[in-house]
DNA sequence: CTTGTATTTTAGTTTAATCTTAAATACGAA
DNA sequence: TTCGTATTTAAGATTAAACTAAAATACAAG
């Protein structure tokens, strides 16, 4: 766990999006389209934080960029984000939200962008 | 380990006020002349972020208030903490930090602001 | 090579955090 | 009560983080 690590840990927009990421890897559309309320770009870009920070590892898959949570980066401190994110609730909360965002127009929609209003979910 | 308190510790400034607490408590006072690039405000209001976030405890002592650590508080980020700042090289330059700043002039000095330039120490 | 999808990067804007100065509060001593 | 030290609070200015739109890059398929 080293200081960078942890200063990325700490914004509670890359929680976010490491809690996303929490229950298995998924592909950068797929974590921006469970988050409706900021653009593709913005979490592109807390991606890259995350990943420089060590967090999260990344591997391409054909035109896809997959990431990864790094557990063992985590440490001790995995196991207290297991504890909040891993139980059988988080998990279904998670997969409700990213199962809402398949519902949508499928395939080739060029992700259209929600009106952007205050900040909210958590 | 609370959301709010994971997320008080985004600030590398409160970073650096924990790391000069961690080895034991200090009045508001010490705290701020240990960092001459910031204010006494400024730590004032940064130490009660972490107060609010339950990561430290505040206990007046004459007219002086002192903090401390709630390790309980930070639960497996504590542990990696320790790791961090809990070694013998942390301990000796804290050390080092807050006894540099009681060499200048001692009493009744009414804390001069040294001229402010690019923020530099960690 | 061209088109289409997926994602990143750049550059500039907006928003939120942090900081500063000045004034206010708290406590102790005279 | 008045003064001096220690610290907090208020209001506004500065700075850094986050965000957006648009352009650029990457890969696959035709």
């Amino acid at each position: 766990m080293t200081h960078d690590a942890l200063t990325a840990l700490a914004s509670p927009r890359r929680q976010e999006i490491l809690r996303l990421l929490w229950t298995g890897e998924r592909a950068a559309g797929d974590v921006s389209a469970a988050m409706p309320d900021v653009s593709f770009a913005a979490v592109s870009l807390q991606l890259k934080v995350l990943l420089e920070a060590g967090l999260v590892e990344r591997r391409t898959d054909g035109q896809r960029r997959v990431y990864r949570v790094r557990r063992e980066a985590l440490g001790a401190v995995g196991s207290a984000l297991e504890r909040m994110w891993g139980d059988a609730l988080w998990r279904l909360r998670v997969a409700a939200e990213l199962a809402e965002t398949r519902r949508g127009p499928r395939p080739g929609t060029p992700r259209r962008r929600r009106r952007l209003s205050r900040r909210s979910a958590s």
